[in-house]
DNA sequence: ATGTCCTGTCAAACAGGA
């Protein structure tokens, strides 16, 4: 089975971009984030044109998740138990069970800088995934947009980063904690260059300079991670007319493995 | 470096966020 995840910085701009990729990638599942839409402005109908069905968890101008399956979408929750919000709770988390893998489709709070409350909102949220997850029994995969570079080598130039979110100890700590679960960081290849950046700033043609960072994240459990076949950035899909400012991130597993049809 | 893009308000430029 193959599976994705894409911030794809609103869905409704990013339709044509969305349905073109689907149709030449095939995932059998994608998580979505920044889809910046309500659940009943997710382009359903579009995408199940294309065999698809739609978890969507939205609240309109902000955030937004979902998951998009043609292999089966059973037990979908939005969020997850404990889950913080500001102050209310925020559209950052879908979950579903497809082919016997467990996903959530995650967009981390953005944390701003260190001293915003928006980063212990970020830190308290990682708590709190952490818990949610250690609590989910089989094979799982957590994906999405994590605001966070898990090490120096995962941004650009880390001098540029001196006192900026996406880089502190805490966020390292967080991710380390899920790991520490059991869950494993599936490091995609770019298919250009020689760092696995997955985002790149609109502004001053970071692109074309490959001045990124790797802050959307496969984490997987161990049975799933060892299926691995192959993991790439598609970095096809940021360049052109109208991109995300993210790339997808693309995970091909072994046949016969969890995820696998029976 | 603060250079772009997206949404919503409102009917053209802003504000706010990333």
């Amino acid at each position: 089975m193959r599976f994705a995840t894409w911030n794809v910085n609103s869905v409704k701009a990013r339709l044509p971009r969305l349905l073109e990729w689907l149709e030449q990638t095939r995932p059998d599942v994608l998580c979505l984030q920044e889809t910046k839409v309500a659940a009943d402005g997710f382009p359903e109908r579009e995408v199940a044109a294309l065999g698809y069905e739609t978890a969507a968890y939205g609240q309109g101008r902000w955030n937004g998740v979902a998951l998009l399956s043609r292999v089966g979408l059973a037990d979908v929750r939005h969020g997850f138990d404990g889950e913080p919000g500001f102050p209310d709770p925020e559209a950052r988390a879908v979950g579903a069970t497809c082919a016997g893998i467990r996903f959530t489709s995650v967009y981390v709070p953005n944390g701003r800088t260190p001293e915003d409350p928006h980063y212990a909102y970020k830190l308290a949220w990682f708590a709190a995934l952490r818990d949610a997850l250690a609590a989910q029994p089989g094979p799982a995969v957590v994906a999405g947009d994590f605001n966070v570079a898990p090490t120096d080598d995962d941004v650009w130039d880390i001098k540029v980063f001196a006192g900026a979110t996406h880089v502190t100890a805490p966020e390292r700590a967080a991710l380390a904690a899920l790991r520490e679960l059991g869950l494993t960081d599936v490091v995609p290849r770019p298919l250009k260059g020689d760092r696995p950046f997955t985002y790149w700033d609109y502004r001053a043609g970071m692109f074309h300079q490959n001045k990124g960072m790797r802050i959307d994240l496969v984490y997987a459990t161990a049975d799933v991670a060892a299926a691995v076949r192959d993991a790439v950035i598609d970095r096809e899909a940021r360049k052109g007319k109208g991109p995300s400012d993210h790339a997808p991130v693309v995970v091909d597993l072994e046949p016969g493995t969890p995820g696998s049809p029976v």
